[in-house]
DNA sequence: GACCAGGCACATC
DNA sequence: GATGTGCATGGT
């Protein structure tokens, strides 16, 4: 456990260098991080950006705001993002449950513990781990483990865990969280650089020449 | 024109 | 329980 630990946190300290303080989520409120985590589900964030634009300009970017705006209309906001009628209808599920939380008993979602959010988001038809762990960590600021394709690739090219643990979104959120201290900031830079270096290396060679990752994390396309 | 991107639910076997 | 499929746009 002890020599993986270091493994793992060797990693982390080699894409730190790299990279830098990468400053995730990119989003300017909490309820932006929660839109971003719907609307970016198996879609490139830069149209994630367009969809987002669109819901600014309109002066939505608010819980009650999505709430009223018609059915067709959010759907063509964020169109951009991709399976727009989809992500319409959980993106309104997720405003029902943010609203109800912001009414709540102030501060908002302050009474309730990590547990008991991730299952109710969880409980939300279009909310899975990775989204529901997203807005756990990005908008509320709770020490939770994102995992995602990029975690999954990494895992399964280091043979961190067998093929079977790496399929399984929660046998690696264990993973990486028995190994990693439990700080919210060090959660929230080492997914932004997991998916950093994700990016990094999509297509046959790295973006930069000579990358000095190459021996680190020698991903590849998937 | 094909392939891919910061998933998820549902049907089928 | 594992695997396949639909959902849709925009960049490369």
């Amino acid at each position: 456990m002890r020599r993986q630990t270091n493994i793992v946190m060797q990693y982390y300290r080699q894409l730190n260098r790299h990279f830098g303080d990468l400053h995730w989520w990119p989003a300017e409120s909490p309820v932006e991080v929660v839109i971003g985590a719907v609307l970016t589900q198996n879609t490139n964030w830069s149209n994630v950006e367009k969809a987002i634009c669109n819901l600014d300009a309109r002066g939505c970017l608010r819980a009650e705001a999505i709430l009223a705006l018609p059915k067709l209309e959010l759907e063509q906001l964020i169109r951009p993002s991709g399976y727009f009628r989809l992500k319409a209808a959980r993106l309104r599920r997720v405003m029902e449950w943010y609203s109800r939380h912001e009414k709540a008993s102030p501060p908002p979602f302050r009474q309730v513990s990590d547990q008991t959010l991730r299952e109710e988001l969880l409980g939300i038809n279009g909310v899975g781990p990775e989204t529901a762990d997203s807005i756990l960590l990005y908008a509320l600021g709770r020490p939770v483990f994102v995992v995602d394709t990029y975690t999954r690739r990494i895992a399964q090219r280091h043979k961190l865990l067998n093929e079977t643990q790496c399929r399984d979104y929660h046998e690696l959120q264990k993973y990486f969280m028995e190994r990693v201290p439990p700080e919210i900031a060090l959660y929230n830079q080492y997914h932004a650089l997991i998916v950093a270096t994700g990016k990094h290396f999509c297509g046959p060679e790295p973006k930069c020449a000579q990358c000095p990752l190459r021996r680190y994390l020698p991903l590849g396309t998937r």
